[in-house]
DNA sequence: TTTTATACTGTATAAATATATAGTATTTTT
DNA sequence: AAAAATACTATATATTTATACAGTATAAAA
């Protein structure tokens, strides 16, 4: 599958809310007010390159006719659980892969993707305990502020994120633990998704 | 709840179709099309009857605006979520059911009867907020420590629980709040079930 | 028995919406 | 270096769509 850009990523994800808070897609305004566009055809053009791309398909000539492709499971999605190795990839890759769940997909405001089980105590001041699953949907995408998985050059790990310019600031919720500042010209540190919610087993 | 009539039914599968079918809701037009209605205010009125029997939800102003409600999806159990109503009663009661969703029975260590959407602060220490969804197995039986939903004479409440003899503590994890006494001799209370595990929406 | 709900047709219209066209600017691909 | 894709603003408009209003008729509830 071709690679979506980060608008149209920011684009597909407006799609993905509307439908599971509203229960239908967004028309082109919609998108445009919530991305900050000031032309209803910016929406337009970034719908049709999603089209091109097979993302998405385009019903002509009736409003809010968007609906995304290869919707995989629209109930009783099966959720892998991914175990947050020290200083392991959190990838979907099978042997990371402890077990599988079964959630109801309209249960977090976005698509679920994985859950990671929770190392450390870097959270703990809101909420986010050791062995605690996240849920995570797999984007790119963030706004300041967000629960993100953040894949940095030697861990990957679950902090707040914050960006500015060139720099990327981690920052847990736990006095104890120091926020993380990575200079994006020096080193790499990528956003595989952020987290939309938790499940705690006592 | 209320029984559908017969058209009443017709234009909800229709409904249903068409979401499963495009991905989005239909327009009037488009619900009299398939039933054969020649009037928009056919479609529009039985829309009325729908909502106000609480099946769907009409968004104003909006095309396609159209989506149903109490979605329980077709496959595994499903649990309902109650709203703890000030000083009201915990029960599975219908008009306490906020909505219904489909867990893994699996994912907590025992059977989920229900899910309580917590209300106040009084459990923040322990990281259970406001809103969260706990778990809770419906017994009356319990081990000192466990986290309990507790039903006073004059409120229901989510506690950690210590019994000795004729008197129950009931212990929040905020510093703000005080822990109750309760003396058996005097006062009721039961235990109505013990959280299992939590949901968090973010 | 009167009211309310159901079940429509028919007409009309303000508002919502898709969508085309004309530009500008930057980045990526060929 | 040229072409294509990306990423928009700005304006316009035909069409879609929700929704109100005016009726008619029947069945169910109060």
């Amino acid at each position: 599958m071709k690679d979506l850009t980060a608008q149209q990523s920011k684009v597909l994800n407006c799609i993905e809310e509307s439908i599971n808070k509203t229960g239908f897609p967004p028309t082109r305004a919609e998108i445009c007010q919530k991305l900050g566009f000031k032309s209803p055809n910016a929406a337009e053009s970034h719908l049709r390159a999603l089209e091109k791309k097979d993302i998405i398909s385009i019903a002509g000539g009736s409003s809010r006719g968007i609906s995304i492709k290869n919707k995989k499971s629209s109930s009783g999605g099966s959720v892998p659980v991914i175990g947050l190795v020290a200083a392991g990839s959190a990838t979907l890759a099978s042997e990371n892969i402890e077990r599988e769940i079964n959630v109801d997909p309209s249960l977090f405001s976005r698509n679920v993707d994985y859950f990671l089980k929770v190392k450390g105590l870097s959270m703990i001041e809101d909420g986010i305990y050791e062995d605690d699953l996240v849920a995570v949907h797999k984007t790119n995408d963030f706004k300041n502020g967000d629960l993100a998985v953040v894949r940095t050059e030697d861990d990957v790990t679950l902090k707040y994120i914050f960006k500015e310019n060139h720099k990327l600031l981690l920052k847990p919720a736990n006095k104890d633990f120091d926020p993380i500042h990575i200079d994006l010209r020096n080193e790499s540190a990528e956003v595989e998704g952020i987290g939309v919610g938790l499940i705690r087993k006592n």
